[in-house]
DNA sequence: AGGCTTTTCTTGTAGCGTCAACCTTTCCGG
DNA sequence: CCGGAAAGGTTGACGCTACAAGAAAAGCCT
């Protein structure tokens, strides 16, 4: 894999906004993840799942779908959708129409655990992120993620609701 | 935990960037981890630790110093430097001067497959970053993550080399 | 010096994600 | 139709991380 071209390293500006790339990347869904453990018993990527079901008409979305929209191998939702189950959050149900698929839909329970959970979590978002950043940041954020993602998921298979 | 407060929710704005930045830092680590483990057989993290300790006085470091440069907790710096010793990459050693700390440093072997992952490890970071950004936007982006690590990583315990 | 706290690091366990293998069902070419 | 390939999901095993507990040395206070 190494052809024979010279490496470009990167300059000092470069560099600087990697590491810190890199360090928001590490930080920032650990942080996540330990603020809704703590007031919700949630996952960050638990509560992406509810949070895709809640927004989904009827509730409901299909596993390969909803894999999909989180960013997920099949598998991973696979076991996280299980263990929502087990704990009456979520339920799965046959797809009428394909015998293959499974529809996954978000019970009672799971949208009042869902709606608890919120406000903590966007009081977190703003406090970590929208709160520490100028409204002028926050469009640049915006930009650069777009880029980035054009990259990082070139099938763009993200959730584009609008 | 639920103040009295309304809660302030994001504009469609705010909404976009935050969503956009939740999918990078899902995407970022598991494509860097991809390619490392693929041409390296290296985590991504694996790789940072022994980034740092090449770049140390002497290539060696104390397990907490390490820890920090890392944004790693101790008990994952022990576990993985643990493997990384019973590949030959690394070696522990008491600290001469405190008998509970130890020192860990990059051993031969470990220099020469950092020297070897670097090159492909750099083009992935512009593949997938530097070069999706203009100049403009990279300087913005270290602005952006600065910000952000003041709340993230209250403490700054993050390497400040300079 | 004696005892208490703090620091430093390791260990063990449980939980979560990845990967490969597998089973159905559907699609599609001949 | 019929047989092979593709799509949709599940399962099990393995690896990595977090959390809690513990051991040992250093600092501190009197």
């Amino acid at each position: 894999m190494t052809t024979t071209d010279e490496v470009r390293w990167l300059t000092a500006d470069q560099l600087h906004a990697w590491v810190g790339l890199l360090a928001v990347a590490e930080l920032l869904p650990a942080a996540l993840d330990s603020q809704l453990r703590r007031e919700a018993n949630l996952t960050h990527f638990d509560y992406q799942v509810l949070a895709m079901l809640s927004e989904a008409p009827g509730r409901c979305l299909r596993m390969t779908t909803l894999a999909l929209r989180t960013s997920a191998t099949l598998p991973r939702l696979s076991h996280v959708v299980e263990r929502l189950e087990a704990r009456g959050l979520v339920e799965r149900t046959p797809n009428p129409d394909d015998a293959r698929a499974n529809d996954a839909h978000l019970t009672a329970e799971g949208w009042t655990t869902l709606v608890a959970a919120a406000p903590g979590h966007v009081r977190t978002a703003r406090a970590l992120v929208i709160d520490a950043l100028t409204d002028e940041q926050v469009a640049q954020l915006e930009a650069i993620t777009t880029a980035l993602l054009t990259r990082l998921d070139p099938e763009d298979r993200l959730a584009r609701r609008s």
